[in-house]
DNA sequence: CAATTTGAAAATGTATACAAAATTAATTGA
DNA sequence: TCAATTAATTTTGTATACATTTTCAAATTG
């Protein structure tokens, strides 16, 4: 399978968790000698992960100086699910007038179903309907992102997730209601794209996602 | 000075603007050796380079199978001005929100004057007004997306350039009284940032990318 | 003759040695 | 004592050797 995703598998994705999850603040200098000893590989393996992270945007660079851990202001955070929203809408567009494939139509409605089981059986929020409702969620979003054919668009909706802290579930705290409204905004895209309304799917990606901004801006406060 | 765009500064310019400039057709194999004997350094440098580039979106990426330059549809190529106008758009919104700075402002006024003098004393296009035209028009979109403060943005922005034959001057072909149509977009949108209206800002350097998209579509068409 | 196997060639992945640059420590001078 | 210069150390950049995987062609087998 032909993807550029694939790399140093290991080395590469452990640093971005790290960072992702904070364990590597903004600011951490990430040198190349400590790292292979850390993680028990030569340099060369390391030097291609940094040079993958840094073009993510996850580390900043300068020649003969190394790679350090970015800032990442809160600023830009909430700015991320504005991003997200313009895209995932163009995404809605895109597959909304190209149309879903047999398979994704399916998907689709298979993680609609199952979502609306889990939100119907439930009265309380506990990690199993979270991890459903995460797992349909991420699926619906996907497939629409897929059927967009755009791989432009596909990647860097991929950016906008990777900033700390805004790794989907980890901070966003919907009570049961919300996710019922989530779930809801979910069917009604879903029904605009079946009808290949484009412009209507555009814009009702685009508030679903501004909906799941305001919660986890709400979140990001509590927090703090 | 920090950044993550320096590298192997050469080599990952001379292989981007080979694939950009179609000097190096979809489909090409990149080969380390191959490449290394050509450009006269080790493979090192030009394993950084592809793996900068498959980052990027210019090349496919295997694991043990290597680097061949992806296939650019014209679809995507078109769409990428639709993910221009949205990120453009959020870029506008966002600065008229912050507020352009002293500097920036005055540079985009200069643009503005600029641009307006050369439109004004000319009656033909000629390849002196095409070059201060395209001068003024990346310093007016570059500095709104510098005055936005998100690095997210704009590096996605820098990557919707980065496609074949989507490089700014090479396919678009204005009439000069579409450059003025354009150049007083330009000023119109200037108006709303001063203004600080982000609603207005945002459609109109949309609608303004869009018109920008047709010129493209149809240079594209008669160019085959 | 077609399909499979096998082996040589070539390509990528990793480790390491050396070069160049930057950082830090030490020395010198007033 | 403090500043500037110099030396030593550390760190990144590059080249190259070796390991592993893939590729492709020749040979074997049915």
């Amino acid at each position: 399978m032909i993807s550029n995703a694939t790399r140093s598998l290991s080395v590469t994705d452990h640093l971005r968790e790290s960072i992702l999850s904070g364990g590597l603040p903004a600011g951490t200098k990430l040198q190349e000698v400590r790292l292979s000893e850390e993680l028990g590989v030569s340099r060369t393996p390391i030097r291609a992960a940094l040079q993958t992270l840094s073009a993510a945007g996850l580390l900043d660079y300068a020649p003969n100086r190394g790679y350090v851990v970015r800032e990442f202001p809160i600023s830009e955070l909430v700015d991320a699910y504005e991003i997200r929203g313009a895209l995932e809408g163009l995404a809605a567009r895109f597959t909304a007038e190209r149309g879903l494939g047999d398979n994704q139509r399916l998907v689709i409605g298979q993680s609609l179903t199952k979502g609306r089981d889990i939100l119907t059986a439930s009265d309380l929020m506990n990690d199993h309907v979270l991890a459903i409702i995460g797992e349909t969620n991420a699926s619906f979003h996907d497939t629409i992102m897929e059927a967009s054919l755009n791989r432009l668009l596909s990647q860097m909706a991929q950016m906008s997730f990777q900033i700390p802290r805004v790794s989907n579930r980890n901070i966003i705290a919907f009570s049961l209601d919300e996710l019922r409204q989530r779930h809801d905004e979910h069917y009604l895209i879903y029904e605009a794209l079946l009808a290949r309304s484009a412009t209507k799917a555009e814009t009702l990606m685009r508030d679903h996602v501004a909906s799941i901004k305001f919660a986890a801006v709400r979140a990001l406060r509590e927090t703090r």
